[in-house]
DNA sequence: CTGTATCCACTGCGATACTG
DNA sequence: CAGTATCGCAGTGGATACAG
């Protein structure tokens, strides 16, 4: 329906965010700038993901012209994955979400505690 | 995993944001005030959400120390929901993701359309 | 190395019916 | 009015095998 929703479904996806946050260079020493990776740095930064699901991930977020995909043809091929400008201003909005989530999911989990201990 | 995984986990649950907008009057004329509702209220404005998601998911709200649950003595019983303190901080936090939807989502339809023109 | 294709188990949700 | 309980289907994602 609105637009919000449709990104809000985008951004639901397990998946989007993290990868989102490997090219955006979290965990590096400098977060916020681009990193682009190949697909198998991706698959092993990202412990859990399935291929099929790196692949769809990837592919989506291709169409949506949040990366970039660029094929080297070397042998074997060599494939790298980049933020877009685009993806990088979504990237940055994400990390306002993980600033409120560190600032404040104690307090969740707190009151989880509690409301738990009561029932 | 880490406390941005819960917090994504939490928003990319489909009613979660849309409670949050109607409880953060969102559509009033002066969003950014809360708006205590009654559940029927929620249930009429949030069209084609079922009793049970509703249900489920105020309940999970008020467990993550969102929401407030009031009842009311009254024949018939009246029941209110109100957004927390930490409600209205995680309302304000969804609306940038509001804000970079209206301000990029129709740059994102436009390469998902190109991207479909080529494939 | 970078995928694609297929199968399948699981769960999430809607619909429906019932209760204090 | 404000829920709870139960059922059944459909979509989602993991595992696996195969390919350029």
């Amino acid at each position: 329906m609105c637009p919000s929703r449709q990104l809000l479904d985008r951004i639901s996806d397990k998946w989007v965010v993290l990868i989102l946050c490997g090219l955006g260079g979290e965990g590096a020493e400098d977060p916020g700038t681009p990193a682009p990776m190949r697909y198998s740095e991706l698959s092993r930064l990202l412990a859990g993901v399935s291929q099929k699901m790196l692949t769809q991930t990837l592919r989506s977020l291709e169409r949506d012209g949040l990366v970039t995909r660029t094929v080297t043809p070397t042998v074997p091929v060599t494939v790298t994955y980049e933020l877009t400008d685009l993806g990088l201003s979504l990237y940055r909005t994400t990390r306002q979400i993980r600033t409120w989530a560190q600032d404040h999911m104690d307090d969740v989990q707190a009151h989880r505690d509690i409301y738990d201990a009561g029932a």
